[in-house]
DNA sequence: ACATCGGTAAAAATCGATTTGCAAATGCAT
DNA sequence: ATGCATTTGCAAATCGATTTTTACCGATGT
């Protein structure tokens, strides 16, 4: 039995009405100079009167296009993907595209079984391209050619696969190791990302080199991986406490804003001010830094840049405007001090 | 000329290498039980081998159902609307449904012409059915009955034309209004919601009435009507400092998380300290709130509960387990106090 | 008078599934 | 072995579009 919840008005019946085939009506909405103007305006008219729209599943189904677009993300309650969502839904919505949004992360991490799921449950629903966040994805790049669909990557993607949008890691890092030293700081605490993340990886490896060439010594115990998540960003104040309480370092940089912002709250709660006790620098820029007291010395680039950039890379290859190689855009960073560092 | 990206293989084929007709296969993967135990692993084995899966726009098609239920948000960057999407997503996974969200802010406020023109998208998609939070759609109530798809609406619904769940708003903001007097507040300052929108004003009353009924004087002077959004928990902080500047009231209330998360960024700017120089409480209760220091006093619920059981009634709706009158679920709040207030 | 051609519109094939009848095969009881 | 009920599996119709092919018409040129 099927269901239908509404009598929606088929080609059928307004070729009917009009008094026409149903090609002559299709020609009408997809290939209006076939058809002569009379005849337009008859079956336009039709069209207006019994309100049809063209069925979205009964045109993939002939053309092979189904108008959607997936995307990818690791968690969609950590601000910086909503950040990407939004922008990379807009530039779709303005072509007409759709966008199917998938969230791999379980609770309590990330899964690598729970994302190739993900992959393979994209293949299935024959969407038009693919936009993958790098951390939704960590492990898998391959995978991500077997889908053999356009793909766009934000990140760093090992294997240059596909076409891929990334920031400057190493050159924002560079940026603030440069700052905090020539601040005058000489021992600087680094809460890292995940070190199996290439993009954290590139982010460390960055600021280490902005203080070494500025002459500020770099030491392994001063350095705390973290998740990326807020969490962490508490457990990194925990253990720079135990390690370090006796003769805090003078600055601490984060390697994202939720981490920053965990360690705030642990910083609030064992009295330690910013940036009188220790400064603290992001690296991140996102709109909820406006919000953030105190203001944040942050280097980054809005997530904006990222998905406007990738949904028109994919859009590119959607339309095929262009063919080849996988491209990879770098986008640059900028450090804007504030009050923190 | 149609695009295929990848050879699939189809129904078709699979039947043609198991050397059944198209039937049987559809039938092994829809209706087991209709074909032999042994036709059946032959067929299964066909599949195996070529890697099969249905084409879901050719399913759509006949079935009539799509698989995709909406959802209409009005901005994914606001932190309470990823907590609905991601709960209601991880609902619908579990049963195979998937979701197109749809936002419906455009930059600078709220507009009645782009959610109806959303909604009108959304009837077009052919989805089975939706899922409306109340921001998304002021004013337009009425239309949401008109796209007669099976729907749920989040927040108050003043027509109760489909099923909808709500936050006891007005109970909420009483709890709060209570426990503010009988902390011995006698002027509170009161950042409402924006008045059109019949939740907040729930809130606003419930609130006003918990401060009443114990003893605390009502005075318009000392409302201030609020967007919902960060800036204007900016706006209300700047008022209040002209309005009762030599004279601070002892506590204020906002209505919603990311006003007070405005509010406090402009209370630090004019260093005016939590709880010290004024009480602070909100109406919410969001992870996000884990991180804000100081721990603000709040009530409310989580939006995951909403979120979850707003899909769980429109699953039953689609699985006509449920038929007839709409119906609308309250869902208390509770509140905990925290350092601020 | 006939072949050719451009321009319209219709007929028919197709996309990939599900579902309805119907015929053939099988099982069971007599 | 016969008659009847059940299984089992297939052919064909269908969902709603797009696209290719064909048919037709009047105009033009030879």
């Amino acid at each position: 039995m099927l269901i239908t919840y509404q009598t929606m008005s088929t080609i059928s019946k307004v070729a009917t009405r009009a008094g026409v085939s149903r090609t002559t009506v299709s020609h009408v909405i997809n290939h209006a100079d076939r058809v002569s103007k009379s005849l337009r305006e008859r079956v336009q008219a039709a069209i207006d009167e019994l309100g049809y729209t063209p069925n979205p599943q009964a045109q993939s189904l002939r053309t092979g296009r189904t108008n959607i677009i997936a995307m990818l993300i690791p968690d969609i309650r950590n601000p910086f993907y909503p950040e990407l969502v939004k922008t990379a839904q807009s530039t779709l919505e303005v072509v007409g595209l759709d966008m199917l949004i998938f969230n791999t992360d379980v609770p309590g991490g990330h899964s690598q079984d729970h994302g190739r799921e993900y992959l393979r449950q994209i293949g299935r629903k024959r969407v038009d391209g693919v936009i993958v966040a790098d951390f939704a994805l960590h492990g898998m790049h391959s995978e991500l050619l077997s889908l053999d669909l356009p793909a766009v990557f934000i990140g760093h993607l090992p294997n240059h696969a596909v076409d891929s949008v990334q920031l400057d890691d190493f050159g924002g890092g560079y940026l603030m190791g440069e700052y905090l030293a020539k601040r005058g700081h000489r021992r600087v605490a680094h809460v890292t990302g995940p070190s199996f993340f290439k993009e954290a990886m590139a982010r460390a490896a960055g600021f280490e080199k902005g203080l070494a060439d500025n002459g500020v010594p770099i030491s392994a115990d001063l350095r705390f991986e973290g998740s990326y998540l807020a969490p962490s960003g508490r457990e990194a104040v925990t253990w720079l406490k135990e390690k370090h309480g006796g003769n805090l370092p003078s600055a601490m940089f984060f390697a994202n804003y939720l981490m920053a912002s965990g360690a705030l709250t642990e910083f609030y709660d064992h009295g330690i001010n910013i940036p009188q006790d220790i400064a603290i620098a992001v690296f991140d820029d996102l709109p909820q830094l406006e919000y953030v007291r105190p203001k944040l010395t942050r280097v980054g680039n809005s997530p904006t840049m990222l998905a406007k950039l990738a949904t028109e890379m994919l859009l590119e290859r959607l339309g095929a405007k262009v063919e080849g190689a996988p491209r990879t855009e770098v986008i640059p960073c900028a450090l804007s001090p504030f009050d923190s560092a």
